[in-house]
DNA sequence: GTATACCTCTAAAATGTTTTGGGTTTTTCA
DNA sequence: TGAAAAACCCAAAACATTTTAGAGGTATAC
């Protein structure tokens, strides 16, 4: 492996002269920063990352842990949303260091990366009401940032997506085709967008005369097996919905599949909306209705509202963040209609 | 941030026997390690872990690459497979460098990470038959391991599935219920498990008195709309087949819904198949019949045969590979019948 | 009583880069 | 012609660790 030493006793000078030179420092001759830089690719010098990672005290890494739990890896949330990262990553020059941890271990994790200096910054994704995640970043001063934002705090970068509008578009839409019993199903609600969610539908459904017992509101998980958990608890109520508003598309399959299993036609009998548009929600049967987020763009945003944190501390940190001005970014989701309600 | 040479001030011995205290070596008497170690873990020591990979020259990191296209990131394949290596090499204590390239560029992010030594090894999945990033990686003698194997090189770590018992299975299945029209929709056959499929397909019916025409071979690519779109084309046949073997689940998805369009019913008309058993099978409707290949396990498997390649350089590599003995791993797979045959 | 082995520790080198703080030569301008 | 300024270059320190090679002392063996 060819170093700065070797291309400094081949040309004579030092090993600083070579350093700058590459760097196209101003006090280095443009005839010298010319003939070493041919030298550096002619003998195919590559820096030693690791090496200029130790003297700049820099790792042009960035951290996500994905949280995994005993019953299933791969949400395709958390693949949608790395690959974004990923690829802006990439894009950057930076690299992408993912740890798979249990959840109850996710924070050591955090501490273990940052202990080893082993990342510049992490995304966060799927914030809870109250983050210990962002508590204890926040606490540190160590660069974040995250999509999806807390209960009680403001003052870190983030993106989120309108949900208040978004529901309303929902609400609006089911009440639009004559829905007057509208159920949810939700993932936990100290999980901050489910939260959110529910006020929202919730402050919607009371703004245009429509209520929202208790009954009608579904507790559970993330995941599709749940929602056909969940869609049958509320289709044996004495008063059954006649729409079901999912919090997440897997749900929706999910309660797609316990509807069609009572031989309710979806769409006509019952109405179900799902949330986040993955690939399969086109394509399942029926097609789902569902609201838009662009979870892989929303990847890119956030790191690069990451970057930017991490620019603050490093004002010669190598990637830059051009064209993001604010810290805080909302998105306007969209609502996508489709058969299935 | 407190360092050996912190802890060797305040104790006053030298930062090598601090060095040595922590490691355990046996020229640091019981006592001086004891004290060593209490006090590192009271003023709050952490290794500096780039200081430590540019002495050890060894990263702890292994790279995967994903490729993405312009149309779509994430298949469930990949992060399936990604979470089982990633939870492997946490356990481990590895960290994963995760690149996302274009698929032209794929090849020159290996040489920069290996360049730039910021991986020990990778992890290679979806191998072509002819496989330059195989050749390459074999060439300069950098270690990795693959899932999935390649037409004219055999002397390297990887796991594969056993193809012919798996499709040999699937061909059984279906002729046991009658079907003589069998066709096959596959992914371009320059990858390696495409082409190894078919060549399995087509030795079984030909085993059990059956012909698998060219027009009952349709190539296409990896996804649900293709797999739609393909399935049409089969189906336009002036004698279209009467079940579809799909080399993957996604393909399925998508021959399913070209077939539900068509009104032919799933199961009883049109019997489809499909190859990895992803957690969207067993809950689409009709529930698919599919080949079950655990792939975060395999994903987790094959990042253990990395470690084992790795350690063969480095005799001393903290990771260790217990219990791997074989380089080469065939695996079984299962047929899961269900309602889609 | 001397040689040997052993136990415990350490100074210095090495890893490959960037930065600091000059140093030397050449150019410019009065 | 002399002084100041500019242009170009470099030695050494620093980053935090591990390894090498050996020092100094005590215990063991003959």
């Amino acid at each position: 492996m060819v170093t700065l030493k070797d291309i400094a006793e081949r040309l004579h000078i030092s090993i600083t002269t070579v350093s700058r030179a590459l760097a196209g420092y101003s006090d280095v001759s443009p005839e010298t920063i010319r003939l070493v830089r041919n030298t550096a690719t002619e003998m195919g010098y590559v820096p030693n990352s690791i090496a200029q990672r130790l003297q700049k005290k820099v790792t042009d890494t960035i951290g996500v842990v994905v949280p995994y739990s005993a019953k299933g890896y791969g949400e395709p949330f958390f693949s949608e949303l790395l690959a974004g990262i990923g690829k802006e990553a990439s894009e950057q020059g930076l690299d992408l260091l993912v740890a798979y941890a249990k959840r109850e271990k996710e924070l050591s994790f955090y501490k273990k990366l940052i202990d080893g200096r082993r990342v510049d910054g992490f995304v966060i994704s799927r914030t809870l009401c109250h983050d210990e995640r962002i508590d204890y970043l926040s606490s540190i001063d160590f660069p974040f940032a995250s999509f999806g934002m807390v209960e009680n705090k403001q003052d870190f970068p983030f993106v989120e997506e309108d949900s208040d509008y978004a529901m309303a578009c929902v609400v609006d839409h089911l009440a639009g085709k004559g829905h007057t019993r509208i159920a949810c199903i939700a993932p936990p609600l100290s999980v901050m967008f489910s939260a959110v969610r529910l006020r929202a539908v919730r402050k919607h459904m009371e703004l245009i005369g429509l209520s929202l017992p208790d009954e009608m509101v579904c507790i559970g998980s993330f995941d599709q097996k749940d929602g056909y958990v969940q869609a049958h608890k509320l289709l044996d109520l004495p008063h059954p919905p006649t729409a079901i508003i999912c919090f997440n598309d897997s749900i929706a399959f999910g309660a797609i599949n316990a509807g069609k299993e009572r031989g309710l036609s979806i769409g006509t009998d019952l109405a179900i909306t799902g949330f986040d548009d993955v690939p399969m929600a086109e394509l399942y049967r029926p097609p789902l209705t569902t609201v838009r987020q662009p979870i892989a763009d929303i990847g890119s945003l956030v790191t690069k509202l990451l970057i930017k944190a991490i620019q603050e501390k490093h004002p010669t940190y190598r990637a830059k963040a051009d064209g993001i001005e604010k810290m805080q970014i909302i998105l306007c989701p969209t609502l996508i209609i489709r058969e299935s309600s």
